[in-house]
DNA sequence: GTTAGCACTCGAAAGGGATGAGTGCTAACA
DNA sequence: TGTTAGCACTCATCCCTTTCGAGTGCTAAC
């Protein structure tokens, strides 16, 4: 038996290939004579069956009854992502229509991220998810405070890239306009140049040991700018188009589904433990969350100015293109990261 | 024939309302046996059954098939909420969970509108969504100008309740932070005290008048920032409830009713053009949008100040239990009235 | 005007083949 | 020794029929 990855001979892969394609297609389990026909290998459906008994036993492949054809197991789709499947290009076509409504002269974050998540989801046909790009991790370059009410201001906070954000903070009562015009300064100057997240860790002793009197206020209202906005962020669409494939018929499934996506707090600690890898794809089990443990989820990373600052991704039922998945969010990290990469800088 | 509402005779009515409750609560039509014991008139099936005649010539109710009992027709429920429902007060316990779940302390609106919708679509079980505050009807306080990269800037418009709102705006390029900040101060003094989407209106023209040279390019920002201000934002909560209703067990019909919340612009339109009546009920084909022709939409408005700044409701199955509902919207609307009045001053 | 009685309707649920896709095994073939 | 044809067997699905019962409408009596 000539073994390959340490696995499988060549012919059972092809195999398991083929059932894995065809079953993504329809949902329903694969018998012999049908991967006898699609696999153009020449094989006979008894050949098919003896191998197919064998990827069985390996735990390839389960049966849902005696006499239905058999469906792919986890461990398939693993061996199929890392292995066996075709990774896609998209075509012509597909990239024309994501050139077309990826509308670059949008100048503004939070309408590109939109507009992404429109994209993948409407490509897909699953639901796609896109971080806004991490805030906290990018260097600063002015903080502005602007007074709102007795002890409380807006913080806007502008980066070197340019991305912006902004959040209420408290002040200390009795604050001045001219005091709190000093403060942004003050502020801006201590952290400019510096990370959000490490600037309380490295900025705050500095001031501390520099500042006599003031420095309590003003390292608590930092800490506060800093909590504020590494809160992240996610654009979750297409949330229903879970209810158009068949393993979500039974309307509790999909309700569970939908409340988890719906609060997004998964999908949000997904997209931020992804966060370090180009490419990553959690299939069913692997979902530390039990109930999304018959889904899968694919992020993929994306860029401005050379550095990660965000992640993306899709969920959607195991059984999912992975092919295309893939490819669609490959193209549209790179996507992103070039509108990106322009709009910040 | 004693006249009521110079419709129908009493005994009509509490037989109407008698299967209205029942097939709100159940989903399944009402036969005279059940309208007999339910509701203490002391009548039998019979009569019962003579009354339902009645009603069905006239168009409050309908029969499935002959041997089903009857459903109310959308008259029935428009008959219903104006003048038969027990318009239900919430119990202590319902009054008890809502001050348990809506966090006063929190300081941020837009933390207060999405506590508010998740209350409200846990309360009712139904989708919830809640407009955020009405931004250009409220005074301007303070509009300041922050650069953010060539050609753009951050605009941060503070009103008089204290209410914030930001928005990037392009900006003529080659300023110097000295001309911005100038530009903040002119635009600020120009626009205190008036409301933005006024402002456009009496404003401008004033400043053209005055400003020589600079003003096109002032009065196209200040047009830029009351744009971007005016676009209205919802809040959406507990689209999936929708699940957990048998009138939506189709999953083609599911899927439209989610799709089309996921978008929210009708939800959107809808709360807008209620902006000025206390409380509105749309039922079935009284909402213009074809897709939502079998869901009903409840709305009430919010104050602060005295002065209505927001619209929020539920969206549901034309079957909704417009009683509780609209008691819940009554509660939250002065909850979140109170809330407000206090955060914004 | 109200009610009991009764025949009638018709969807929903339950039962019961027939169908056919698919399997596993055996024996023959290259 | 690997491959294949043949065949008996399994079992979900489909479709048909029957049964069941909730509910109606009508009539006649109270």
């Amino acid at each position: 038996m000539s073994e390959n990855k340490g696995l499988l001979d060549i012919r059972k892969m092809r195999i398991l290939q083929a059932i894995v394609d065809d079953y993504i297609m329809t949902a329903a389990p694969v018998g012999s004579r049908t991967v006898s026909k699609r696999s153009d290998m020449g094989l006979s459906p008894a050949t098919i069956r003896n191998e197919m008994s064998d990827l069985t036993e390996l735990g390839f492949l389960e049966q849902p009854h005696t006499s239905a054809g058999r469906i792919p197991s986890e461990k398939a789709y693993r061996l199929y992502v890392n292995h066996l499947m075709d990774s896609a290009k998209l075509t012509d076509d597909e990239a024309d229509y994501i050139k077309k409504h990826l509308d670059t002269r949008v100048h503004e974050v939070s309408e590109v991220i939109r507009q992404t998540a429109r994209v993948i989801s409407d490509m897909t046909n699953y639901t796609s998810m896109v971080m806004v790009p991490q805030f906290s991790a990018l260097k600063v370059k002015r903080v502005t405070l602007i007074p709102v009410s007795e002890g409380s201001a807006m913080a806007v906070v502008v980066t070197n890239t340019g991305v912006t954000k902004n959040a209420m903070i408290r002040i200390p009562e009795a604050l001045s306009p001219e005091d709190i015009e000093k403060l942004s300064k003050l502020i801006t100057q201590k952290l400019d140049g510096h990370k959000l997240n490490e600037a309380v860790e490295s900025v705050l002793p500095q001031i501390r040991a520099e500042i006599g009197e003031q420095a309590d206020a003003v390292c608590e209202m930092i800490e506060d700018i800093e909590r504020s906005m590494s809160e992240t962020n996610v654009e979750v669409v297409g949330a229903s188009n879970i209810l158009d494939y068949p393993e979500y018929s039974d309307a509790a499934k999909a309700r569970q589904f939908l409340t988890e996506v719906e609060t997004g707090s998964y999908l949000q600690k997904v997209l931020a433990e992804s966060s370090d890898v180009e490419m990553s794809v959690r299939i069913g089990t692997e979902n530390d969350n039990p109930e999304m443990q018959d889904c899968s989820v694919v992020t993929v990373t994306y860029k401005a100015g050379g550095k990660n600052i965000g992640t993306m991704g899709v969920v959607g039922p195991t059984r999912m293109d992975y092919g295309k998945v893939m490819a669609v969010l490959k193209y549209m990290s790179s996507s992103l990261s070039e509108i990106l990469s322009k709009l910040l800088k």
